[in-house]
DNA sequence: TTAATATTTCAGAAATTTCTGAAACTACGG
DNA sequence: CCGTAGTTTCAGAAATTTCTGAAATATTAA
């Protein structure tokens, strides 16, 4: 591998992290690599930078691309394909929010939406299957809370996090305020108590 | 493997599907029937139900309490080991997050703040840093708010949730309400627009 | 202590995944 | 149509991970 220090590091790091993440060391390091840089690459660069074969290059691309994680763009007059990571991180953040979860969620989902639809024939599955749907009910409830922050926008979703513990407070604010159409609403005094 | 339809086809899927998340078969398969399972069950019916050697379970169990994902019991007058999953699938998300957190994110976090700390040597590597500056800095707001919602009690965090898109209107509420103190806060009137 | 039962460890077998080099394919220029 | 540069595919080699059976290690009861 032929890389400055502090790069090199960068990159074998993500190499190491791959296998905890699903995808393997060539992946990861591919990827590391064309986010650092600052200019696009080719296939032929990363390859001699990691010290890598030529077709494992290809297939790690390719890993990539389904991932919605690499961008192709070209430069005149020359006809190799180059290579980029997308600047933006949390575009980067969101696209692999929404991969994980179509391949390591939404098979859950449907399996477990499939099986509900089933009659248990014994005691023991009627118990298997009301802990299945807790778990789809959960996993339905988190999906679609995720699918609402990812259309946020990046600075919206800053403040948000922003307001970090103030959120509970939040809530009760918006309980007194929405919550009784009855009750006149306040908003002078003292702050409501976090729970 | 000897189970009933609807328990069998969930075991299976959670075989299937530990590969892409970062666990092995057997050891998806355990947790998915410890999951399940109206009473505790012994690691010698594990092994009887899956059809898997008894070394296999034990590892398999090793590797799930490491994951704080089963608990351990016993009966009177018995001195085999019994495993659970836990009840609440609350807590087991949160178990979930929290280890997946320890073991896919918190290495890197540590790497970048190294690597943050050294000085580049060439422009390169200077922009090298200043992506791994981007890249610390996202993956830190995240770790951080994830951090706090995870302190809520399920109940909060149900409501949370439930608001959803409602999110940016609770942002306004809040700027209005807190963000000009010179401003007296007002709040009848129309909601305010949602950006 | 010894016997009986329960559990873990571990070396190697089996299965799976990753990686390579060679061949096949694609697209373009002459 | 041929030659060249770039890229992908793929069979098998290499590496890694998973799984097993046998042996070792507890733990309690007699």
């Amino acid at each position: 591998m032929d890389l400055p220090p502090l790069s090199q590091a960068f990159v074998l790091h993500f190499g190491e992290m791959g296998s905890r993440w699903g995808i393997n060391r060539t992946v990861g390091q591919i990827y590391a690599l064309l986010f650092i840089s600052a200019r696009p690459l080719t296939a032929d660069e990363i390859t001699e930078r990691l010290g890598v074969s030529r077709s494992n290059v290809s297939m790690g691309l390719k890993e990539l691309s389904s991932w919605r994680l690499v961008r192709l763009s070209h430069q005149p007059g020359d006809r190799r394909d180059f290579y980029t990571a997308p600047e933006d991180v949390w575009a980067i953040f969101k696209t692999l929010a929404e991969e994980r979860q179509r391949r390591e969620v939404d098979p859950t989902l449907s399996m477990l939406r499939d099986a509900l639809l089933e009659t248990p024939d014994s005691a023991e599955e009627r118990h298997a299957q009301a802990r299945m749907r807790e778990m789809h009910d959960l996993i339905e409830q988190l999906t679609d809370w995720f699918a609402e922050v990812r259309k946020l926008s990046p600075a919206t979703l800053e403040k948000l996090m922003a307001l970090g513990s103030t959120a509970t407070r939040l809530l009760d604010m918006k309980e007194r305020l929405l919550g009784s159409p009855d009750k006149p609403a306040t908003v002078a005094g003292p702050a409501p108590e976090i729970r």
